[in-house]
DNA sequence: TAATATAGTTAGCGTTTGCTAACTTGTCAA
DNA sequence: TTGACAAGTTAGCAAACGCTAACTATATTA
């Protein structure tokens, strides 16, 4: 039941959301994702048959236990990335960009690796 | 026009497989990749219709000018980041199927910074 | 030369994931 | 209460891209 790409992305868009505002509705998402509203009812009945998120009788949408373990799991990826090539000298609007396509396409490995490299220069407080 | 990834894979493949050897055909390409026959064939025709390969009678497959310069820069992707996650102490194998993935997704600008930031440490021969 | 093996193509299926059009549902103001 | 608007859903299209089945064409060998 492994998520592709894009279900990772609306899973990314529920948790960020739901840091800003208590109530995330599939409206927000299809205008935070640049989306039309049935490609976001879609993919959200989809997460919900899959256990990750939940819907209350006010259509209001949250992580489940599970969903919120994959969002954080992306959001980190995505953070961390950034920040990455932030530091290498990338413009922010790119390096968010481009965090935001690989953080689906790194391996636990790899991105291991490279948050342990970024945690040590950060405490060396230089750039690389 | 812009290259999807399946077809930026297709023209890596070409390139590699025409630094091994003289010819390459299509059954190669299908092997290199672990597609089947009939997916390579259809692939081939796109990238010929976009004037990135040619056949010649004996259907053997080169790429164009165009399709080298893409090729070429795919390739140079491809090495980098490999590179790279191997310097951070990324195993081979995934770091080569990471930069096999993250090759597509990332920016023009991204990638030089990274680049350069690799260039630098080779310099010094230093393990970051 | 005829049979077989190898390479390539055609036809068509299935999944993912975006879209529009058009419907339903629910809320709120006149 | 009704009319209108906003939110959500259903139906169905399209593109990308993998696949199998089955065909064709070429080349080798008995």
């Amino acid at each position: 039941m492994k998520l592709q790409e894009s279900g990772e992305m609306y899973l990314e868009a529920v948790y960020v959301l739901s840091q800003k505002s208590q109530a995330v509705r599939a409206i927000d998402i299809a205008e935070y994702l640049n989306y039309s509203k049935p490609s976001v009812s879609r993919a959200l009945g989809i997460l919900k048959d899959e256990g990750l998120i939940k819907k209350d009788s006010a259509n209001h949408i949250a992580l489940t236990k599970a969903g919120k373990i994959l969002a954080e799991r992306i959001y980190e990826r995505h953070t961390v990335l950034s920040k990455m090539l932030s530091m290498l000298g990338v413009d922010e609007e790119t390096a968010i960009e481009d965090a935001c396509r690989i953080e689906h396409y790194i391996s636990d490995t790899s991105f291991k690796a490279i948050k342990a490299h970024m945690k040590q220069y950060e405490k060396q407080n230089a750039r690389i």
